[in-house]
DNA sequence: CTTGAACCTCTAGCAGCTGGAGGAGGTATC
DNA sequence: GATACCTCCTCCAGCTGCTAGAGGTTCAAG
């Protein structure tokens, strides 16, 4: 039996996720001690371990309790968990491609800065003159 | 003059997000009708401009605090507004690092995905089992 | 002068946690 | 059995960067 510290350990969460994790339903309500601790088993643990794994691979929460559910009955189909893990890949290739456009504008401003005063910094001018850009990536939501 | 539903159309902006910047301080209080509704010249026009901008290369709203203060003062030095585009040029591709890690990894999944029962499904598989990832890529922040 | 769109303020909510206050439980040692 | 000390408990507030809605007012066109 597991206390929530040594779980969170074992998972590399902070006990206060772990909690957050059994608020939201994300994980179950463990049995407690008489004087009302929680501690946790090996099922817990194995749970925990997939929705950290799955967090890691940037699954949503809502789309970690979606593959919970597949997970819990075995004899469904594949195909839904597959879809989810498509999209992800997909939101990642797309997440990518921009960083990427980004990356490339940040350069070009970092490359052309003369190191002189402000009112002649690269930096700042790109950023005032948004006609010198590519215009049609929209990070701010990524 | 204009009005905030007409800044807010010049520059992709949400008019409740203009107001927002306000509240937070990084956009100045403008004038006021003698009903009270907010009117905008040309600098405000291009402050918000500079602001999205930044947004849109991923700066957080503090970096841009900075970097406006820094623009406001046109004899200092440009070194530190290097230094933030640099940090956010690193920034930047540790992300993308981290983000083509994913992929490698959610590619692989979706690839072994055999089309069966979730019993032996392979997405969900990898999810549980952590020994079979190379581990060390903490997204989760990111 | 009337309509109707656009404005106003204020509050609450989203994801996904994180931190702190103030107090009780659990365990090792004396 | 007492003491010390760490971990645990609940509850609430806050973070980033907005976004949405309620309920009411102002403005400009016709």
């Amino acid at each position: 039996m597991l206390t929530i510290g040594n779980l969170a350990k074992k998972t590399g969460t902070k006990v206060q996720t772990i909690r957050y994790y059994e608020q939201i339903g994300l994980m179950p309500e463990p049995g407690r001690t008489a004087g009302g601790q929680r501690r946790y088993g090996e099922d817990e643990l194995d749970r925990l371990a997939f929705v950290r794994h799955a967090r890691q691979l940037g699954f949503t929460l809502e789309a970690i309790r979606e593959l919970l559910d597949l997970s819990d009955e075995p004899d469904r189909s594949c195909e839904n968990a597959d879809a989810i893990a498509r999209r992800q890949l997909r939101q990642v290739e797309q997440r990518i491609a921009r960083l990427e456009a980004l990356r490339t504008e940040l350069k070009r401003m970092v490359r052309e800065c003369a190191g002189g005063q402000t009112a002649d910094c690269r930096v700042l001018e790109v950023l005032r003159d948004h006609s010198e850009c590519l215009t049609d990536h929209d990070e701010i939501g990524a």
